[in-house]
Order: C-alpha cells, then structure tokens, then sequence
RNA sequence: GUGCCCGUGGCGCAAUUGGAUAGCGCAUUUGAUUCCGAUUCAAAAGGCUGCAGGUUCAAGUCCUGUCGGGCGCGCCA
C-alpha cells in the first residue's frame, strides 16, 4: 500500500494547491487507517492542520480539498468530526494487491532506497564473564529482530557486537576460573570476592581439567593467570557466540575491546579529546568535561595510578565506529546501564559529533515468571537464570516472539507457563497455527493465477485485503520508530482476520471461480504472514 | 537525597508518536463443528488511563506538582 498511500498524498497535495493554492510537503500530509471502519478506507487531518495558515473553520477547508480530488480509485469521501476527511477506495484498488504479494513472494514488504542511511546497530555486547541472561536475551531478540526490519525496509545495517575483552572484569575472570581449576586439582582455594561465581566456570575449568590435568597446579599464581586469562577469553565467546546461534541471532561484526589498544585507537581518542579543550586535570587525574553537554557530573578518563577508566575505550570504540563510515549508531543499553547514555552522548559529542548520530535504545529488565515465581537472575551468584534455561523451557519461537511482542522500553513479564502453551493464550501459537491452516488449504487445491478479483467482496476478505497492503507501510513505521513489536502486533492481527475470515468463508467448497480467487487471497495472506514472522525470527510452520 | 524508566478493566500488554467512540489476549459467563486442521470462531461483562492542576480545535500521549513500583548514582566495568 506505499503505493496506494503515496497516491492519496499526492493526491490530496495536488487538492489542497488547487483549493487554496498553498504549497504544502508531502510528508506534512498525514493520511492513516482509521480504527474505525465507518471512518473509511483511510482518513487524513489534513484540514484541521491546516486551520492555524488559512484562518477558516476546519471542515469548510476540508469541503474546499474535497472538490478538488482526483476521484479516479476514490468510491466517496466523507467530512468526519472535527474536521477528519474520510476517503473510500474503489474495490479493485485493494484487491491488485493479491497481485502484487503473490508476484513478489518472498520480497513482499522489501522497500529499495536509492540512497540508504548506513546505520550500525550494536547489541547484547555482554562481557565474556558469564552466561547470557534474561535482559540480555530481550536485547538480542529486539536487536536481531530489528535490524531485519531495518533491512527489509531498506536500511543499509551492520549489526554488531561489542567484545569487552580487555579491563578489570577479564582479570577477575581470569582469576576466578583459576581458582575453579585448582579447586578440580583437589585444591582448597577461594573464588576471589569480587570474583565471577556463575557455574560456567566451573563447566569450563572441569573440562580444562580433563584435557590438560595438573599441568597448572603447581605453577605461581601470578604467571599462570594469563593462561586462565586467555583460555576463559576464548571458551566463555565461544559459548556466547553458540548460546546466540541457538537463539537464531547472529552478528555481522564482533569488536574487540583489546584490539582498540592494540591499534592504537584508545591513545587516539585520547589525543583528539586533550586537543579539542574537553579535558582537565585534578586531583592527579585527566577528566573529560561531560557536563559541558549535559552530563550531571564530569568523568574520570586517567585514574591518577595512570590507568585508564572503561569509558575510554568506549570512547575509541564509537569513534572507530563512526570513523567506518556508519552515518548512525544505534546502541540498545540494559536498562541497568542506562546512567551511562548521558556521558556517553556527552563524550561522542566531544569528540565533534551530533547528538542525533548516536541513538540509545533502553531495554528494560524482564522478569521470568514459572509457576506464578518468579525466577532471580543474577550472574555473580551462581544461580543465574541463562537464556539457555529459557529456551529449553520455552523453545526459540516463543521466546524470541515475547521478547519482541512487547515494546523495550516498558517492564515485562514473561511467563514461561505461558509460552509453553499451545492454545489461544499463546500469541506464537495462534499466529503459527493460522499459517499452518493456510498452508493445508493450499496443499489441498491447484493455484492458477486469476485475471481480476471481481468476487472478493466479503467484509471479511476485505479486512484481510487491507492488513496485507499495509504490509509495507508498517515495516517502515517499526524501522523508523525502531519499535519492532509493532511487527507482532500485525502477526496477531493478520492472524485473527485470517481466523475469522475461515469461519466465514469457505474457500475450498467454494464455486469455481471464487474458490480459485479466495486461494489466491489465502495465498497472499500465507506469504505475508510467513515474511512477517521472519522478521521476527519466528518459523513459520507448513504442519503443526 | 538525586537522575532515568514505568503506572491503562482481575492479570499481561496495545493505542498508527497530539487525533474521531481507549483496543487485544488471558481469566469469567454464554453460544457455535455431519463441511477447508476446534491449537478455531461468535457474543456478553469488565475503565474517571495512579492522583491534582495546566497547555489547545483535540491529551492515555506534552508541561508542572504529587503518590506508587523498577533501575542507576565509583578514579568498578
């Protein structure tokens, strides 16, 4: 329906110039689905917007518009309320649609931009301490589902992962794997304080002991670290990267923490930070001016024993990014960090970049609930809830699917009682079930193509008609608005219209003609509601 | 103490980003299948959008205050 939409827009600029001969853009037009049926196919405030520049009551505007429209795919228009103009398409407008899903198939909902935006999208990016949980796994589930939306709309994305492998937190690691290891050579020695405690390093210092034996044990702490530090570095990614491939997520680029030192990046930073005027020092420390763009107090970069603080690498790090080429940064936050994005902004524009370049998406925490309990999740005691725990509590389909159904910014339950259920108060269900009902009618009947599509006239085809064409249109909206649960909300939609549709109309013991063009509908729907699931990362099954 | 996020039928969430009569699912009550998959459909009931002001043609949405919940507030990462 972008077509359909770009259509009624030009159409009403071109009234609008005609009635009144003003100039207006056509992005100021606004035309929506109004939720409301006897409000018409679309409807558009236009009139009421424009009462402030022509000083005349808002439905005589619309009057004036009105008469001026080209009537050619419009059956009637109506003057609504305050002043709403109300348009009514003619039905074959609608049902060409059926056409081009059936035509463009998978590609269905693609938008191709002549000049995209390059945007970087980094997500999870949790330390390589410990095992993913449940905040992390909403972050992956919005962000991998996202950026497909992003894509499928046109976007040009590089969705990235960023790899704290350097700082206090992988000695710590280092350490506490260290001591698990000496602790499976029959040693009594303590996991450090503020060490990691998660059962993932005893996993990996059991198996470490079954390959390499005591080949450490007798070795002095301070030099076999660096061992322990290596080998935890590269057994806790690699869970990280399978615990992702399971859950369906995948990154185009992993960065790594270190490798910014190694490169010179973090000295770099530094440099243009000392030579913009940001920094100062005090107390035997270099600080940077964060409340010069907003930050409620200046930050630490050089602790006065020289050592760098973690924002400085993060500095280099979005800064590389930005040096890549990327025209925006994307970065959804835990919302437990979310006392970092101020000095983070703040630093990124000290570096001379605009705000508006670096976006910070908040996902909120979420809580597990089984068996009306809730689940704790915290790493560093040990008995941590991992998105592994989920998935084999839940499966991928309907964990990602909650995660996404939600909006990130607002607190969620997810209860897993819930999402092992297989009937109607399982959205992933409902939604898969109806595919699965589409596809049996499919397999049952031979598809040809049809001419026109003169017999779809029900209520209930028609609502079905028009979900499908705004297909395109919401994929936009979610990309733009970076609200991917927008996309969920149309699955339940489609879904239930199609429900619906069934118990009123039969399509294989339909007469002839209207059975092949109700297939074809059903068709349609089956290849729109498939691309929508996908974007979430949902199968789309043929048999349940 | 201070900053950010969230308060919408019993529960979990929407509301096209300031638009028309605040929707959906669960739960509750009632109906529907000799027929394309009942993992389905239809209907009823359920609300002063936490509270109080304000902004305008229009406020669940924006502003101020207030109450309640969550999370932050290191020369930790």
């Amino acid at each position: 329906m972008n077509q359909i939409e770009h259509a009624l827009k030009e159409n009403l600029k071109q009234a609008v110039l005609k009635a009144f001969e003003v100039e207006t853009a056509l992005e100021d037009i606004v035309i929506e689905v109004p939720k409301f049926k006897e409000h018409g196919d679309y409807s558009s405030n236009i009139a009421m917007r424009l009462t402030k520049i022509l000083k005349s009551n808002p439905r005589m505007i619309a009057q004036n518009i009105i008469e001026q429209l080209d009537m050619s795919s419009i059956e009637k228009t109506e003057i609504a309320g305050a002043g709403f103009i109300n348009l009514f398409l003619k039905k074959d407008v609608l049902t060409q649609v059926i056409t081009t899903v059936l035509t463009e198939d998978e590609l269905y909902g693609e938008a191709k931009l002549a000049h995209p935006i390059s945007y970087n999208v980094e997500y999870v990016s949790a330390n390589p301490t410990g095992d993913l949980h449940p905040g992390h796994a909403r972050g992956a589930a919005i962000g991998d589902a996202l950026t497909r939306i992003m894509k499928k709309a046109g976007f040009d994305v590089t969705r990235e992962y960023y790899l704290n492998d350097a700082g206090n937190q992988i000695n710590n690691m280092a350490k506490s794997l260290q001591a698990r290891y000496l602790q499976a050579c029959g040693l009594d020695i303590a996991v450090p304080e503020d060490g990691y405690h998660g059962k993932d390093l005893i996993d990996i210092a059991n198996d470490l002991y079954a390959e390499i034996k005591d080949e450490y044990k007798n070795v002095p702490l301070e030099e076999s670290v660096s061992y322990f530090r290596k080998v935890g570095l590269e057994k806790e990614t690699e869970k990280l990267r399978n615990d992702l491939k399971l859950f369906r997520v995948e990154f185009d680029v992993w960065s790594s923490e270190q490798s910014l030192y190694d490169r010179g990046l973090v000295q770099k930073s530094l440099d243009t930070l000392i030579k913009n005027g940001h920094t100062y020092e005090l107390d035997g420390a270099l600080w940077l001016r964060t409340t010069e763009y907003g930050d409620d107090k200046d930050r630490v970069l050089i602790k006065s024993d020289g050592s760098y603080t973690y924002i400085l690498p993060d500095i280099a790090y979005h800064l590389n990014k930005k040096e890549r080429g990327y025209d925006k940064l994307v970065n959804l936050l835990g919302a437990d960090h979310h006392g970092y994005i101020a000095r983070l902004q703040a630093a990124f524009m000290s570096l001379g970049y605009k705000r508006e370049d670096l976006m910070v998406d908040i996902i909120q925490m979420a809580r597990m609930i089984k068996d009306g309990q809730e689940f704790k999740l915290s790493k560093r005691t040990g008995k941590a809830v991992a998105l592994k725990d989920l998935i084999d509590e839940a499966g991928v389909d309907a964990v990602r699917y909650y995660f996404v159904s939600k909006a990130g910014d607002t607190h969620m339950d997810l209860d897993l009682d819930m999402a092992n259920s297989k009937t109607n108060d399982n959205p992933v269900y409902y939604a898969q079930y109806a595919h699965a009902r589409m596809c049996s009618i499919l397999r049952q009947a031979e598809l040809t193509e049809c001419s026109d599509y003169d017999l779809i006239v029900h209520e209930k085809e028609i609502d079905l008609l028009k979900l499908i064409a705004d297909f395109p249109q919401l994929i936009q909206d979610a990309a733009i608005a970076r609200q991917p649960h927008i996309v969920c909300l149309f699955i339940q939609k489609l879904a239930a219209s199609f429900h619906t549709f069934y118990g009123e109309c039969t399509v294989l013991h339909a007469e002839e003609k209207l059975r092949q063009q109700r297939l074809a509908l059903v068709k349609a729907t089956q290849i729109t509601l498939r691309n929508a699931l996908s974007l979430i990362g949902v199968s789309a099954p043929e048999k349940m």
